[in-house]
DNA sequence: ATTTGATATTGCAATATTACGATGATATAT
DNA sequence: ATATATCATCGTAATATTGCAATATCAAAT
């Protein structure tokens, strides 16, 4: 085994789920703030800042591009990207859905 | 390597990557929308309503039992737990803080 | 055209996760 | 006491993740 039994869950729970993983890590989490208190789009310093390695920051980076959170330009050096507002948006607001979703009346 | 180099990051940081550590596999959203929204603590059932094995459903819940969501008693046949409430606030506050975070003056 | 500065990709080793069968433990019912 | 029902633990196989060195790529400057 090692892999999820997906397909027997709701696209819902498979797509909170695949947002919490890319939150699942320090180092993401760490790059996610970084970018999201920037005046403008980040250039590099990513791996000074975090302290990882170039090529993992690198594969980090592609972890969160893939949930679609960043947005800008990733061609050769003219690279220059933030934070996807619209879709970070949206994923705060399946947490708080996810949150609010309780029944307070149990215990 | 293999194992994340957590040293390396804020306590703060560590400890939003380990909550979403846990929401990020579908059976324990699943699992956890389901205490959730019920009346009651929960007896068993899990397994029938999540379709994975009783062994890896147990895994699971202990995953979610580590970070303190889960409250009541958990010994033998008298066992009956549901969400502890004032947790689930903590965390949703967490994910709250996290994505409130943001400066909106960038692109 | 070559160098430079920066990110991406590849390949690999170490570790973690997911899943389940087999087994163990524990409480209740018979 | 024995059987039953239920959850926990152990052991193991398959797969995924993390991290980095080496290397490739790519755009701009020289």
């Amino acid at each position: 085994m090692g892999a999820s039994k997906t397909h027997i869950f709701s696209t819902t729970h498979n797509e909170l789920a695949k947002i919490a993983k890319v939150m699942a890590h320090p180092a993401r989490i760490a790059i996610l703030e970084y970018i999201s208190k920037q005046d403008n789009c980040i250039c590099n310093d990513l791996v000074d800042v975090i302290g990882l390695s170039q090529p993992t920051i690198s594969q980090h980076l592609n972890e969160i591009k893939k949930i679609g959170l960043l947005k800008g330009t990733f061609e050769g050096k003219n690279l220059c990207y933030c934070i996807n507002q619209e879709r970070w948006d949206e994923l705060q607001e399946s947490f708080h859905l996810f949150f609010s979703n309780i029944n307070r009346n149990c215990c």
